[in-house]
DNA sequence: GGATCATGCAACCATTCGGTTGCCTTTTCA
DNA sequence: TGAAAAGGCAACCGAATGGTTGCATGATCC
């Protein structure tokens, strides 16, 4: 599973958004997606294929409708892999922050 | 400060190694962060302006050159303010998948 | 002072991206 | 069976993006 794919797809907010609709009500259909965003369906479904190309969304056909599902898993996986060594690196900065305080104080 | 901007600031792959150059060493100068891209020295800077720009790349002056300063701060507020919703998502759907398997099992 | 080194600025270019319009297919249901 | 509902496909468009080249500016060093 590429990483990239996923911070790519995460880069749009109206793909945030669906991201988030989809977390508040899991198994929205397409139409139900649709509602209350302010661009065509076109571009809805456009946005919802890259989120299923980065797997944070599986989709269902049932009958003539299509249901999406949200797959928190690549995000669990980023915040693991990637911004973990960002959190190493704020507590260096801090503790390099610390110490450039105590030398300041000792002249 | 605007989340977007991060999240947009991360979607490039040129940018995350060039965040992780300055994790690996803090303070580097431009022509440092050149070295070993397979890009012109043009292209590294607007990757920097925008990460600058999305206040996760710090800079000071310093004579003719320019040091670069890791700022891991926004990383984090994505992570507990975005991702942590996610994490919650994800136990959900863990509940709700053992729930479904459990049903099975009574069929 | 003049050469050189590190960086800045601006124009330009190809590609990608987000979005639209128009039309087609499949399913549902009266 | 035929109309309406849900969605798919493809072409097109403007703007943003990532990259380049060429030249200008400001420090540094002999």
């Amino acid at each position: 599973m590429s990483m990239d794919a996923v911070f790519r797809a995460l880069a749009d907010p109206a793909r945030r958004r669906l991201l988030d609709r989809l977390r508040a009500r899991n198994g929205q259909t397409l139409g139900e997606l649709c509602e209350g965003e302010s661009m065509t369906r076109q571009a809805v479904t456009k946005h919802l294929a890259v989120l299923e190309a980065a797997n944070l969304v599986a989709t269902e056909r049932r009958g003539r409708e299509k249901r999406h599902y949200l797959n928190p898993l690549p995000i669990q996986e980023i915040a693991e892999r990637w911004i973990g060594r960002y959190e190493r690196a704020r507590l260096a900065a801090l503790t390099e922050l610390k110490r450039t305080l105590e030398e300041t104080r000792d002249e």
